[in-house]
DNA sequence: TCTGGGGTCCTAGGACCC
DNA sequence: TCTGGGGTCCTAGGACCC
């Protein structure tokens, strides 16, 4: 889906058309701590994008406005509104392929290779596309290629409301001029990585062999291989099982309190078990937390039980226990100021 | 107005077992 | 007589994705 989340606050709010508009921490509530979730096109024009800290996209806004340029909307985040409306376009996808992927709560694959041909693909497609925009007023953006890499990174190359076809013998030709970075799976570290030894796009990373990428990144090296060369036989996930339930919490300010921090923990907790519950599970057998500091380092503490618990308690107690040496100012006595914790439960059944 | 929240997967070292 | 090989589980950190 086309920048999903203001796509559809823009659609609810006739005042909005048209207007930028930055979905995101609420910025009107003094002293939160954010990002950019979503910016519509309008609101990128003016540098804005996703994972943004929310006061810059704000700065960026007002120096638009200044310009005499339209003023950006900031909403805060409605994900319940956002998971129907996921659900729905989900339900418009299946009624068009028997086996779909949902990847995300605005991302799907789905495999049209039961069609036989790319020209009934394309139809197919279409037929979503405009069934999307019918039902839901809304632009979704489709790649059509003969793996979920190339399909993947097709449908984000004409956004929005895009429809690229990618076929299989112009796949390798189709990735080789494009960034590495575009690339699931590499990020801000391996692409850093590359640069330093003069590797930009896919093409240029073709120089290493498979040991090679594998004596650099590992297991991931072997996979890049493989994908670099559009490459990619991984199945579509129709079924899906949460392997861990967590819930963190960055505070409007940094905090040594231990009695503010204790609950907060405690608090997570009980979040952390209701959605344990809620998701169907009996038992879990692993507690972490996890403690950012003011710089933000971070670390987390695990606590593997003798035996599966399914308890409350058993989480705020463990949780605190595994907080404890951050508190104490006997055992740390230049504790750095704390800017988040989080709870999680692992190892779940 | 610096840097969210909810996740997954991989790696590496250490303890322990036969 | 200075020390193998195969394996599991636990813990902590890091990279990445939406």
């Amino acid at each position: 889906m086309d920048s999903f989340f203001a796509s559809i606050e823009e659609r609810d709010n006739p005042r909005l058309a048209g207007k930028p508009i930055v979905v995101g921490a609420d910025p009107f509530l003094d002293h939160v701590r954010g990002v950019v979730s979503t910016a519509n096109y309008a609101a990128r024009k003016y540098g804005i994008h996703s994972a943004l800290p929310i006061g810059t996209a704000w700065r960026l806004a007002e120096a638009a406005r200044l310009k005499g340029l339209p003023t950006t909307a900031f909403l805060p985040v409605d994900m319940e509104k956002y998971s129907a409306v996921s659900r729905e376009v989900m339900a418009i996808v299946r009624g068009h392929a028997a086996v779909v992927e949902e990847a995300s709560v605005d991302e799907a694959y789905f495999d049209l290779s039961p069609l036989g041909s790319y020209e009934a693909a394309i139809e197919t497609a279409q037929m979503i596309k405009r069934e999307i925009a019918a039902r839901e007023r809304l632009t979704a953006s489709v790649g059509l290629g003969p793996n979920k890499l190339i399909a993947k990174i097709a449908s984000d190359r004409e956004k929005p409301n895009g429809l690229t076809v990618v076929h299989s013998e112009e796949a390798e030709a189709f990735l080789s001029p494009l960034p590495i970075r575009t690339i699931p799976g590499v990020g801000p570290k391996t692409e850093e990585r590359f640069r330093a030894q003069g590797v930009h796009t896919v093409a240029d990373a073709k120089r290493f062999s498979s040991d090679e990428l594998h004596a650099m990144l590992g297991k991931w090296g072997t996979e890049l291989f493989e994908k670099l060369r559009g490459r990619d036989e991984t199945p579509l996930i129709t079924e899906w099982e949460a392997k861990s339930v967590g819930e963190q919490e960055t505070f409007m300010e940094d905090t040594v309190d231990p009695g503010m921090l204790s609950d907060r923990l405690v608090a997570l907790a009980a979040g952390v078990h209701a959605r344990f519950v809620q998701g169907g599970f009996k038992t879990f057998r692993a507690i972490a937390i996890t403690v950012r500091f003011a710089d933000f380092t971070t670390v987390s503490r695990t606590k593997t039980l003798p035996a599966p618990d399914g308890r409350r308690e058993t989480i705020q107690f463990e949780a605190l226990r595994l907080l404890m040496p951050f508190l104490d100012l006997r055992e740390n006595p230049k504790r750095k100021p704390i800017r988040l914790v989080g709870v999680r439960v692992e190892k779940l059944v």
